[in-house]
Order: structure tokens, then C-alpha cells, then sequence
DNA sequence: CTACTACTTTACGTTAACGTCAACTTAAAG
DNA sequence: CTTTAAGTTGACGTTAACGTAAAGTAGTAG
């Protein structure tokens, strides 16, 4: 039976495609030190680690988060506090993280709460409105 | 006295100011039809209004929109219900954009717990680790 | 072996969102 | 009146995030 590593890896063009990039984003990442996949001769292979990774990627984008500040979040993510000698810096970096994420939650409440309004007085006007039959030319 | 109206003009450099922003940026949202500031001689004077419009495009920039999905929100915002005849396209653009925000909300809170985890197990080190003294050099 | 396919690297192009700067115009101060 | 300050417009520059394409390399099928 074939190792199990084996089934989890990924070409580039397989990674891409089965999160909805391309693999120029992928090369482009990993430029960026985002993502570091291993090499069968000359040919990039991404592992179920990698896939993760770039899922946790695609999530910050779309909260609307710039690459950079993706990639510290992946470095918060996976520091092994035990050992960085800087925790007391990783505590900080955290809670600055955490303050701006439920600011940018209360952007998105009000904005809901717009659009719902929108939304009620709309769909009552749909309703209260006769049904108009426009004579076709 | 004189007329409430001007007391809440702007010019450019008062609104760009209190916004935090820049006078190019007004310049820049004026281009994109965002805001439509008036004219005294060739300056722009921008009234609450204009000051309104603003705070909200700042806010959705804060969400992470581009400035076109800002400026189709605004329009919805400002649009008269009782009167457009598509009455339907914008319910169905309400309800597309509310899908789009809970989405990022939830993207935002996985986010969040995450984030508290590693709070939560960096803080725990640092409680039980001894404070280390440094001699000074 | 050759031809084809699927990768690679390198490099320039594009878009979005302004920043920066030169040159000009107008209002206000002296 | 002149000078200064504060706007204006036009245009190029910058950054971020890729897209596109040319040229090269390696693996695979015939």
C-alpha cells in the first residue's frame, strides 16, 4: 500500500485550482514567504500543510487583509509560544490583532443593519404595490 | 446671524482633515462619482452631507471593499425605493451584499477564536514562567 | 529517438488607490 | 499694487497583487 504522504500531495496546478486561484498566485506567495512547498526535481508539491496554509490565507483576504498582514498571522499562528523568547511581543500583537478584527465586526454590524433596513422598506413596496402589465411593443 | 448652512461647509482641507484623510483622496472619490462636492469660485466646499457620504465610504474601505462595491452600496443607500423602477434588482443586490457581509463576519469570528486561543495559551506562559532580571550592560 | 505536455523562470503589463510634484489661479494680507 | 497662502489641474510615480507571455526544462507518450 502506497504511503500515505503520497496521496496528499499536491502539483501546483491541482492546489490552484482546487482552492479557486492560480498557480501564479501560488509562486507569487511563495515569493512573499507566505507558503514554502518542496521540490520533486524541479517541480513544485504541496502538502495537506500547505493546503491549510493557504486556506488560512484566502480567509484573511477575505476579511480584506493586505499579504503582509496575513503573513504575521500565520507566524502568530504557528509560533510555539513555549520557545519565542518574545511572548510578552506575541501577547501584544494578538490583542491589537483581535481589537481590530471586532472593530472592523462592529463596521460590518452597522452596515448589516443598513442594509437590512434597505432591504424592509424595498420588499414592502414590492408587496404593497399592484402588479403592473407593461403592454409589450 | 448668519445662515446655519455655512457654518457646516468644508473646504477641502477641513473635511480631509477630520477624516484623516487626504485632499488627493477627495479628489480621487470626486473622479469615481462617490461625492459631489460644490463649487465657490473653483474651490470645492463640501457640506454634512457630503461629510456623511464620506464617513460611510471610509467604513466600507475599513471592511475591505473597493471603492466601485462602495459606490454601488451608497447608491442603494440613496436610493429612492418609491420611485426606481427596479424595485426587485435592488432587493436582490441587498440581499447579495448582506450574504457577502455574514460571510466576512463569520470568516472574522473563526478568525477571532483562533486568535484568542493563542492568546489565551501565550498569556498561560507567561504567567508561569519566573521573571527573568537582565543585568544591564 | 521525437513530439507533446506541463511545468519552470524571467520580465513586463495591468488594475486599484492613491502620493507627489510642477505649474497655474484665486483669495487674502500688507 | 505686490506678496503670500491656499487652493486648483494635469500627469507621472508608487505600492500591492497579481496577469500575461516568452523562453527554457523536464517528464511522458508514441
Amino acid at each position: 500500500m502506497s504511503a500515505n504522504i503520497k496521496e496528499s500531495l499536491y502539483t501546483a496546478t491541482e492546489l490552484a485550482t482546487s482552492l479557486g486561484v492560480t498557480s501564479r498566485t501560488l509562486r507569487f506567495y511563495e515569493t512573499k514567504h507566505l507558503i514554502q512547498p518542496k521540490r520533486v526535481g524541479n517541480r513544485r508539491v504541496y502538502n495537506y500543510k500547505d493546503r491549510a496554509r493557504m486556506q488560512l490565507i484566502l480567509r484573511g483576504k477575505r476579511i480584506g487583509f493586505p499579504l503582509d498582514d496575513i503573513k504575521e498571522f500565520l507566524d502568530l499562528y504557528d509560533s510555539d509560544a513555549d520557545r519565542t523568547p518574545q511572548i510578552q511581543l506575541l501577547v501584544n500583537k494578538v490583542e491589537n490583532r483581535i481589537k481590530q478584527l471586532t472593530e472592523q465586526q462592529q463596521d460590518i454590524e452597522t452596515t448589516l443593519d443598513e442594509l437590512r433596513e434597505i432591504h424592509s422598506i424595498a420588499s414592502e413596496t414590492l408587496k404593497n404595490k399592484p402588479k403592473i402589465r407593461w403592454s409589450s411593443t
